[in-house]
Formats: C-alpha cells, sequence, structure tokens
DNA sequence: GCGACAG
DNA sequence: ATCTTGTCGC
C-alpha cells in the first residue's frame, strides 16, 4: 500500500466525466502532447490544430525528469512534465489549448487515475488519454473495420475502449481523462485520425519529437529551448 | 503466491 | 521508451 496508491484514489475522485455531448466547435484547440526519453532528458512535443484541421505548430521543449518510470505510476513521471511544459508554451508563445489529447491513459488504469486525467485535475482542463498498449485485460474480439471498438471494464464499469483506428491494425486505447464523455473521445480520436494507427497531431508530436532527441535542426517544428 | 504492467 | 531498414507475407 504505497502512498502513491492512495494519492491515485483520492485524485481519481477528483476526476469529471460529462454524459452531456461535447461543446467543442470546429475552432477549439487541441494540443497533442507526447515526450521521448534519452535518459534523464525528455523532449516535450505540443501539437495545435483545431479541431477543424488549422495547424498552429509542434512546438518542442527539453527539460530533465527525476521520477523514474514505473507501471502504473506512469502519471507522477510525466504529469509534471507535461504540466510545466504547457506553462511554459503558454509564456513563449501566447497560445492556449481548450483541450489536451495525451499520449497514455485516462482513467482505463486500475486505481483511475492515469497520466490524461492526471492532468485534467491538475489544470482544470479537458482531457483525453490515448495508448499505445492497454493496462487493463479486457475480452472479446474487435472486429476488424475501422472505427470498430470493444470495452475495457475495470469491476464491470467501463473505462475506455479498445478502438480500430485503421481497418485491421491493432488498436489504441482511448479512455477519458477529465471533463470530457468516453463517446466524445472516441470520436475526437477518430476525427484527428488519417493515415495512421495513432492521430495525426500525436503522430507529429512523436515525429518531432524523435527529431529533436536525435539532435536535427528544427525544420518543420519549433525549439522553444529548455525549462 | 508470483509475475506482468501506459511511457 | 530504445536497439533498427528494408523486406517478407497475408
Amino acid at each position: 500500500m504505497d502512498n502513491w496508491d492512495l494519492l491515485q484514489t483520492t485524485l481519481a475522485q477528483q476526476v469529471m466525466h460529462l454524459p452531456a455531448q461535447p461543446v467543442w466547435a470546429d475552432d477549439t484547440r487541441i494540443l497533442g502532447l507526447d515526450v521521448q526519453y534519452d535518459g534523464d532528458n525528455a523532449y516535450i512535443a505540443g501539437d495545435l490544430q483545431t479541431l477543424a484541421g488549422k495547424l498552429f505548430g509542434t512546438y518542442i521543449a527539453k527539460t530533465t525528469v527525476a521520477v523514474p518510470y514505473k507501471p502504473q505510476y506512469f502519471a507522477f513521471r510525466e504529469g509534471p512534465i507535461l504540466q510545466n511544459f504547457i506553462a511554459y508554451w503558454e509564456a513563449q508563445t501566447g497560445l492556449k489549448a481548450d483541450l489536451l489529447l495525451i499520449d497514455g491513459h485516462g482513467i482505463a488504469h486500475p486505481r483511475k487515475l492515469g497520466v490524461a486525467s492526471w492532468l485534467g485535475v491538475q489544470l482544470d482542463l479537458p482531457t483525453v488519454g490515448c495508448a499505445k498498449e492497454s493496462l487493463i485485460h479486457f475480452q472479446g474480439n474487435l472486429a476488424e473495420e475501422k472505427g470498430s471498438s470493444l470495452p475495457i471494464l475495470l469491476e464491470k464499469e467501463t473505462v475506455g475502449v479498445a478502438l480500430r483506428t485503421q481497418k485491421g491494425i491493432k488498436p489504441v486505447f482511448v479512455s477519458v481523462g477529465h471533463l470530457v464523455s468516453l463517446e466524445a473521445s472516441i470520436d475526437l480520436v477518430m476525427r484527428l485520425t488519417s493515415l495512421y494507427r495513432i492521430s495525426d497531431n500525436l503522430r507529429r508530436a512523436d515525429q518531432y519529437a524523435r527529431q529533436a532527441f536525435r539532435g536535427e535542426p528544427a525544420k518543420e517544428w519549433i525549439d522553444l529551448g529548455s525549462f
């Protein structure tokens, strides 16, 4: 019984699920976030676009991490990094996001506190989690068709879905982060996905953070330096 | 009981 | 997360 477990359980009670439909519009600004690690160095990428598809850019910054990776406690490693990145990004660019899409889980977590939920509660912003692996085992057969989904259950409660973003391709795992409904989260991920398994914004965040980590000069992305 | 376990 | 490009197969 780690005190981190208690903290997760406590914070999870602050997560808000909206049963209502999204109040998002075409001009809602979505920030897709991903991090690449190189030992203690972290390269954070934030990709800003509107729901309708207007691109602002992908912004990269570097920092250092102290908390080691531990399964189920990922929020305590990456959450603070993302929180600090957003503050730094807002100060540097004058931009703000309406909604965050995060490479990791929301409530599809044993104690319902993945990094997307952690960050949403800290910032009081709508967040959606989209991970490439599931922490919770799920049952059933997921249809091959694009857009099919299968619920992920935690003690009989649906906490997320396995979502097939492309026909015949391994699904992604979508869950509510904070201040959204699961239906809206699924819709968002599908709307932002065109050619690949992961959404376009998370794909750009992943690719450009990787380029920064390799020391490649900024071309298609914006270098915000270190914080 | 033991191991596995988002990035 | 990372080691790792093009290539084989459904």
